[in-house]
DNA sequence: CTTCGTGCAAAACCTTTGCATTAAA
DNA sequence: TTTAATGCAAAGGTTTTGCACGAAG
């Protein structure tokens, strides 16, 4: 969707929102700026209300509303520095898309791990197979369900439910 | 998923259904029933509150509770009958899952439009690029985004409300 | 008969919105 | 100075749940 962050002067997410919301004739508020420091901190999957709880936690008093939090959300992914990726429990996550490469997820059915990975040729196949049908492609969305390699040994490892008492 | 409808003795939605919740201690009520029936009438994508209100609709006396309708869905995605498949305005979607051939689906970013299409390589790529992972695959979603055909005409041959004198 | 399932209404959830106030540019 | 953005609380929309009653096995 974007290749910026392959060229030699990849701008920082704040500055690429800052160019966004000029072009929308919007604002770079503090508080925005607040949530795109917050939100490009660590790269793991978050909800909404993660980050809430996150920015809940401050004592710098750099605290934002609720309210916010979702309106800055909805354009950071229009922007494109966000994206809706996957439902390990029934529920969509956000992460990163800008300055993060391109890949999709394997979804553990029965531990509900979120694994990442890489493979370009689905890619190239997805797009060639939306060509046939008369379909330009601008982006995807795969998710894989199945069994991960933990949860596939056969240890008595993992914790289990009592169902018979 | 389930291979079931490929096999010479495939039987009915209902009796999937029936077997399954058997297999849960669970019963075969006069509202699953009416459910199951009502959603494979037809083929088309829906939402509960579209099942809520086509069983609105009955004369027949043959209603069932929304309670009912919510709990009877999760229980029909679990037994294999429906699957979520997609967001065509950022909501999921059911459809069956027996008795249909396996695809996946575009969906038009410009009219929302939900395109269903079948490739089986990419379910083997996508398969293989799995095993790579020690993942061991039981399912996929996959949706393409982007612009269908239609909308993708130049744009003189949409309908025009005033030409120009 | 013994559970399980249902309908109802209330509750729980998550997200959006109206409005007065505050603050970018 | 203009107008977008914020925070708050209230509203919205969807899904879940507790409970007493009815029904399947």
């Amino acid at each position: 969707m974007n290749d910026l962050s392959t060229l030699p002067t990849a701008i920082s997410p704040a500055e690429k929102f800052r160019e966004y919301l000029v072009t929308k004739g919007q604002r770079m508020t503090r508080e925005r700026d607040i949530i795109v420091e917050e939100v490009f901190a660590n790269h793991e999957h978050f909800e909404p209300d993660d980050l809430i709880e996150r920015l809940g936690h401050r004592t710098d008093g750099r605290r934002v509303s609720r309210s916010t939090v979702y309106r800055t959300l909805t354009s950071m992914e229009e922007c494109g520095l966000l994206r809706k990726v996957a439902r390990p429990n029934g529920r969509e996550v956000y992460e990163h898309d800008y300055g993060y490469p391109q890949h999709d997820h394997l979804i553990c059915d029965t531990c509900g791990k979120l694994i990442e990975f890489q493979n370009e040729s689905i890619g190239r196949e997805i797009e060639e197979a939306a060509k046939q049908m008369g379909f330009l492609k601008s982006g995807h969305r795969l998710e894989v369900y199945g069994t991960c390699e933990d949860c596939r040994r056969p240890k008595q490892r993992r914790f289990r439910k009592l169902d018979m008492i």
